[in-house]
DNA sequence: GTACAAGCTGGAGTGAACTCTAGGTCAAGC
DNA sequence: GCTTGACCTAGAGTTCACTCCAGCTTGTAC
């Protein structure tokens, strides 16, 4: 697979492949004789969980620091396995947080639907809640 | 409530509520006879609901715009819905994706725990599906 | 009445994560 | 053999969302 396909398959400019290559987001990548990218199943699978991971807000760095880690070997599998618990965490925090706001939102749009006086009526409430 | 105070209630530092104040992320605050700014529940409730909006990664361009809106009266009341309505759609696709993150992470932690063999087995058992 | 902490404004600086550009190589079609 | 389009690298530029700074005013404690 060339790079222009892996771009469209897993929603990434080619910019952005080459970006997350040359800062070692993801390992480098399998080249044809001419020097080519021809991304593997692997190399694939690496740019599909990055691309996960990124969409998650997982920042670069901790990825970096992941991938660096994984190119070390096996010995560096509890570290990993420890990032990846703590992001795990923050994740499912970030998560639970935008469940909360996006309950506000329905709220929010439901006040919409509200004439004034209702609204008023409801701020009142509030007021002694 | 002066704005350290807003700031310590809502973790937003002093800086970040000048800048949103100064980029009409929040409307003008009401202030003292001194110039100093003096938050009233009102202009609290702003600063909340910013805060939670911009912590769920709704972007500052539209809060920008929909703080305008709201300050042009009643009359924006259908398009400022429709903003609503259009960021509560993305927030629940976002959320969706990082909840199927999430457990992607859960799969690869508890990978963490298998031996290498019975990570090989796994593997070619992927191959297959 | 003076030191000093907290507030003010406008503008410059920062860090994260891309995105674009320039100048080159390579392979396929005519 | 030459044009054209996809790929290559290194480095510069951009966008977003703050964060910091300088130079000023205000209110409180001694």
């Amino acid at each position: 697979m060339n790079i222009a396909e892996v771009g469209r398959q897993y929603g990434l400019s080619t910019d952005t492949l080459h970006y997350y290559e040359r800062i070692g987001l993801i390992p480098p990548v399998t080249r044809n004789k001419s020097g080519f990218r021809d991304y593997n199943k692997l190399d694939c699978a690496w740019v599909y969980f990055i691309k996960c991971m990124r969409t998650a807000g997982i920042p670069v760095k901790v990825l970096i620091n992941y991938v660096a880690l994984f190119q070390k070997g096996d010995r560096t599998r509890p570290i990993r396995k420890k990032i990846l618990i703590e992001q795990r965490e923050l994740l499912a925090k970030r998560i639970a947080e935008m469940q909360k706001t996006l309950e506000k939102l329905d709220l929010k749009i439901a006040n919409y639907d509200t004439t004034f006086f209702e609204y008023e009526k409801k701020l009142a409430q509030e007021e002694i809640a």
